[in-house]
RNA sequence: GGCGGGUUGGCGGAGAGGUUACGCAGCGGAUUGCAAAUCCGUGAAGACCGGUUCGAUUCCGGUACCCGCCUCCA
């Protein structure tokens, strides 16, 4: 069986990966708060533990991992959103509004990161199906002398953890020293943080034994995790910005609320998203959202293959060159299968997937040399000469493990072929296809090519890409493709 | 102030204590009426200063610079 190392951020080494229950192989992963568009920072996690899942479902088997995703919808930009909504006159509750909200979110969301190529999780719980989980977790903490009530806040007691700010390599001390943060009068320490707070009217909250509320925002996952995985679990991933306060909060929830337990195994962060080399942010107007990278004509698939080029450990810059030359890497598989018909059309056969690529995988989600192998694999069934000189079967088998590895890696080439193949073959570009021979014949006998030259020139005006060998002559439409200008070219 | 990440050839980006990363771009060649595409070949590197070592870009220590987190944030 394939040994799996992860770098595991609790104890910052690299390990050898060893399941708890290998026949339930179990991943948590934060998810996002569904008040907005995903931005192209909230596809780096979910694009990376996509492989991880991808990646242990090929090794445990499909049927043996379970990977939970949650839903943040308590939140105060849902809320926000929802009162501007009220204001603006929308008759309904605000319940309703947010319910609204959240929905449409959701919705955004599933097709945007579907479209990026990720594997649904098995579970998508949301944090407002999980309020009683909550309370009672919370319930819990208090009567174990770890969480105290004040003034209808219930607050969690972080002395009462001896490791609060292991994970992240904090200390309480160095913390309140250097803190900015003014401190809540109800808090016995600066840095007790909130597991429930009281609701206003305008805001939605639910009934508890500390009043009408709602939870603190850490305590959704330490309960959703429990229910869904049990209070000890496999890996746990997120962004290196979770890591403090979020994460270390989850641990110490969890923890005390189950000493016995293991809670997360192995704990992966992932480094933060740049655009050409700063933050992304609203106030530097480099701020995008995955839906317009989209919109903007960058497919799914390109976007995957730029992420996976860095390893999720590092600093990763999103940047329009990159993004042309994976769209120019991936559109070359695509022209290698497209003609294959006998791959597309119907089911292929199992003949594993490339042991490069799976070792790279392996070794701590190498994605970056895993994709250089994958290359290689690339250029070798493209008619290479010794791929020439296999048998039809042999072909074939090379055929199906390549396709089979970049499933592994999360791209469709199946899809991505068919759709190369189908695409509406333009009747100019047949009629263009022959205009250019028949000058080109003529050309030859009058030793005039200057017609034939001027032909080609505004062919690639027109976005057109114009390949003429000896014996034919082939006309792609490019990126730049613009059929009007082909057409005023009649 | 505390914690963490980064610094590799023109650009992007990996591995490995000594043997080609790879891709893009460049250069040379094949092919072409000329190109494009494709194929073959090729130069070019590891922030700085020390240490360990027969040998370090790779391990250790320090310096500099960049980025992030510590407040909602993936």
């Amino acid at each position: 069986m394939t040994r799996i190392k992860l770098h595991n951020t609790k104890t910052k080494a690299k390990e050898l990966f060893a399941p708890i229950d290998p026949s339930n192989v179990r991943m948590y992963v934060c998810g996002p708060t569904v008040y907005d568009r995903a931005h192209l920072g909230n596809a780096r996690p979910v694009i990376v533990f996509d492989v991880l899942y991808r990646l242990l479902r090929h090794v445990y088997g499909p049927d043996h991992v379970t990977y939970v995703r949650n839903f943040t919808d308590v939140d105060d930009k849902i809320n926000a959103e929802a009162q501007r909504r009220k204001s603006l006159g929308d008759p309904r509750s605000l319940e309703e509004l947010i319910r609204e909200r959240t929905e449409e979110t959701i919705g955004w969301y599933h097709a945007d990161m579907g479209a990026l190529g990720a594997l649904p999780p098995t579970h998508e719980p949301r944090a407002t199906d999980y309020i009683s989980q909550m309370i009672g977790m919370i319930e819990g903490l208090i009567a174990s002398g770890h969480a105290y009530e004040k003034e209808g806040h219930v607050l969690f007691r972080v002395r009462s953890y001896a490791e609060y700010g292991k994970l992240s390599g904090r200390s309480i001390d160095d913390m309140i020293a250097g803190a900015r943060v003014e401190v809540a009068p109800f808090k016995e320490d600066p840095m007790d943080f909130v597991l429930w707070k009281p609701s206003d009217d305008d805001l939605p909250g639910w009934d508890s034994p500390w009043g009408r509320g709602r939870p603190g925002w850490h305590i959704e996952c330490s309960a959703m995790s429990e229910d869904l995985l049990g209070q000890s679990f496999d890996i746990h991933g997120g962004g290196i910005d979770l890591q403090f306060p979020h994460h270390e909060n989850e641990i110490a929830q969890s923890k005390c609320a189950h000493p016995e337990a293991e809670f997360a195994r192995v704990w992966m962060h992932n480094e933060m998203l740049q655009v050409e080399g700063k933050k992304m942010s609203k106030s530097l107007g480099n701020f995008f959202t995955v839906r317009d990278l989209l919109d903007k004509g960058i497919p799914g698939e390109v976007i995957r293959f730029v992420f996976l080029q860095t390893h999720y450990s590092k600093p990763m810059d999103w940047t329009e060159a990159k993004a042309r030359q994976a769209r120019n890497e991936i559109d070359r598989w695509s022209s290698t299968l497209a003609n294959r018909h006998h791959l597309l059309d119907q089911p292929l056969a199992d003949f594993g997937v490339d042991e490069q690529v799976l070792a790279a995988l392996s070794d701590d989600l190498n994605t970056s040399l895993a994709l250089t192998k994958l290359r290689a694999a690339g250029r070798f069934i493209d008619n290479s000469p010794e791929y020439l000189s296999l048998s039809e079967k042999a072909q074939y088998r090379e055929d199906c493990s390549f396709i089979a590895t970049a499933a592994l890696l999360g791209f469709d080439l199946v899809r991505l072929a068919k759709r190369e193949r189908d695409k509406e073959p333009s009747r100019n570009i047949g009629y263009f296809e022959l205009r250019l021979v028949e000058e080109r014949i003529s050309a030859k006998e009058t030793g005039n090519f200057s017609d034939l030259d001027a032909l080609k020139a505004a062919l690639v005006a027109a976005g057109v890409e114009v390949r003429m060998s000896k014996d034919a002559v082939e006309l792609r439409p490019g990126p730049d493709f613009d059929s009007a200008k082909l057409e005023a070219l009649k």
